[in-house]
DNA sequence: GATGGTTTAGACCGTCTGGTCTAATTGGAC
DNA sequence: GTCCAATTAGACCAGACGGTCTAAACCATC
């Protein structure tokens, strides 16, 4: 934790990282490759060329540089779901929403897998490290399908007999596998896979 | 890569960890925690007490105590699926087999959660590391569902409009998220789930 | 051209890493 | 007790790590 630096400054539209775009992909290149612990910033800095020195003046050090890589990332992947929340979404369709919400997330996985690993990647840091990037965001940035499932379940769509808690742990299994279930990654794999996935946590795998 | 080291010599029933139980809680504790490069050595040697000497001297290295640690963990698991086998086991029945699976996945994580972390974690390791692991086991030791599943698509239990390979990837997607839905671990818990988790994936979410 | 803040370069620091090596210790065979 | 191999202890090594710091370079303003 470096002293006399405001990591928040890193973040929106004055978001350093977007006057050095060989840092970025270095960055995003280790990050998610590695750990953040496991990363090594020489190696970064060397891939960008970029000197010690101007990372520490701009980043303040190796967790500013993650915090602000991560904030382009976030704001990526939310720039894929915003044409949804537009398109005057019917969210009283959970199935729906379901499926056009499992597209965006292959869609984003397919534009640079290198993104969909980090934010899996990002769940399996500590505890402290998530909540410390936590703290730089409002707490209902990251909102999960549990507000939906809980609304499908009341009004009939999703059955009774299961938890939604239960629910909302198997759609977001799902939602953070779907680079195991796309394989080339061509537009009209991705449409088939992701009704075959929304078909399969509708319908299940038995014959019918 | 240590020379004149013999890494089979530390697989099966002459494996050294089973001299040094304390070694061996302390790896399983390290690099459950950490990857393999992230974990660390010296501190696996002091929560042990154990020497650097003794450690080179009976494993060769770091990797020769990691591997000595998975064989006995996969030895680990695989006691919780021998049961199955042998109780006559109706392979035919698909979804009794994969219920049976599934509990004794639960059974196995919630014995000792670090070990099932601990299997998850490697699939996140590098090709090359895992590739290096699997060159000191036969090929078919680490059987999938993949069989069963083709198996079941031609018998009629599973809905021939779901390909083979993606029915596959789900079922072990599932097989390895079950510490995402287990939440008290108790017994009656676990049959639930199991039978839950079996459910969805049979019939789905949708109200029936 | 002079001034002065901003940015960059990279030598350097202490710490930790996995691994090596040698000397001391242990323990069974005779 | 003697011998010798197996085992242990831990000092030591080179290299990598994140981070600090100072001096140079840059650049806008006058």
């Amino acid at each position: 934790m470096r002293k006399n630096f405001d990591y928040h400054a890193l973040l929106g539209e004055k978001n350093p990282l977007l006057q050095f775009p060989k840092l970025k992909e270095a960055a995003i290149d280790e990050f998610s490759r590695k750990s953040f612990a496991e990363a090594s910033l020489n190696e970064i800095l060397k891939t960008a060329g970029m000197s010690k020195g101007s990372l520490y003046h701009h980043f303040g050090d190796k967790f500013g540089l993650y915090l602000a890589m991560l904030d382009l990332i976030v704001e990526k992947k939310l720039s894929y779901f915003y044409p949804l929340l537009q398109d005057g979404l019917d969210t009283s369709d959970f199935f729906d929403l379901l499926q056009k919400t499992m597209k965006a997330t292959m869609d984003f996985m397919v534009a640079d897998p290198r993104m969909h690993h980090l934010s899996n990647r990002l769940l399996e840091e500590s505890v402290e490290f998530r909540n410390r990037l936590l703290s730089f965001y409002t707490p209902d940035y990251f909102q999960t399908f549990a507000a939906y499932v809980r609304q499908a379940v009341e009004s009939g769509q999703i059955d009774s007999r299961y938890p939604p808690e239960f629910v909302a742990q198997v759609v977001e299994i799902m939602l953070s596998s779907v680079h195991k279930l796309v394989r080339t990654g061509e537009p009209e794999e991705l449409l088939e896979t992701a009704a075959q996935v929304v078909d399969f946590i509708k319908y299940g795998i038995s014959r019918r």
